[in-house]
DNA sequence: TTTTATGCATAAGAAAATTAGGTATATTTG
DNA sequence: CAAATATACCTAATTTTCTTATGCATAAAA
């Protein structure tokens, strides 16, 4: 319940985020780490973050690295140095966005 | 140049708030309004408006009247009564998203 | 022993844009 | 006056990016 919709193109965005504060994650470990920093109001899919995670790859933003933990497969992800300044491009759209669209949704009267 | 990229699904609540905000507004005006609001930053293509427009009208939530001003056909929309509630549901929505994404991208630090 | 959690993945379909075009009238500019 | 720009609507093809529904496999919990 309370879910808040996640706005399309934002995703890639909040990867990219996650692995430049956490130098190297694997795809579960994002949906919960998403999870608990919004309180459970975002749940990513698995079936939105893996082809994401495909995509920042093949754009060469991320490079894998595998690791077997109990005997379960884990595939760590990382931020190249692309990748580590897409995440500043990206971020600053974002930001760029919310400021834009704070604009309309919430317009400051015309001074005057 | 400089152009706030839209993230998918807001526009519709562009749409809702303008009408809000002016009674009744045709498309082209509102392409104006919206480059005027963010100073140029987010422009709405036309491609995206009128499909969007007849989507909210299809769902009930804008009424349309037709005006000849200058031979010129202007095709006004207004908010119907289930497009204003429409409207604070969207705006809530979007206000809550971008709650939760400044939770991710300008993450508080933990206290204690 | 069955369900839940962990961990990856893909395929079909829907939603919502972009890009590129089309029509038409009015106004401005060279 | 002719050409370009502004006003005003529209749609079709394509792309991007999701959701929903699966599938496989191991580990832990009920």
């Amino acid at each position: 319940m309370s879910n808040s919709k996640l706005y399309k193109g934002s995703l890639s965005t909040i990867i990219l985020k996650l692995l430049a504060e956490n130098n190297k994650m694997y795809g579960y470990e994002m949906t919960q780490r998403v999870k608990e920093l919004t309180q459970g109001e975002l749940t990513i899919t698995e079936g939105a973050l893996y082809p994401a995670l495909h995509k920042l790859e093949a754009d060469g933003f991320l490079e894998v690295e595998m690791q077997k933990v109990d005997n379960r497969l884990r595939k760590y992800y990382k931020l190249t140095q692309a990748g580590t300044q897409e995440k500043v491009n990206r971020i600053e759209e974002l930001e760029r966005f919310i400021e834009t669209i704070q604009g309309i949704v919430n317009p400051k009267p015309s001074l005057g």
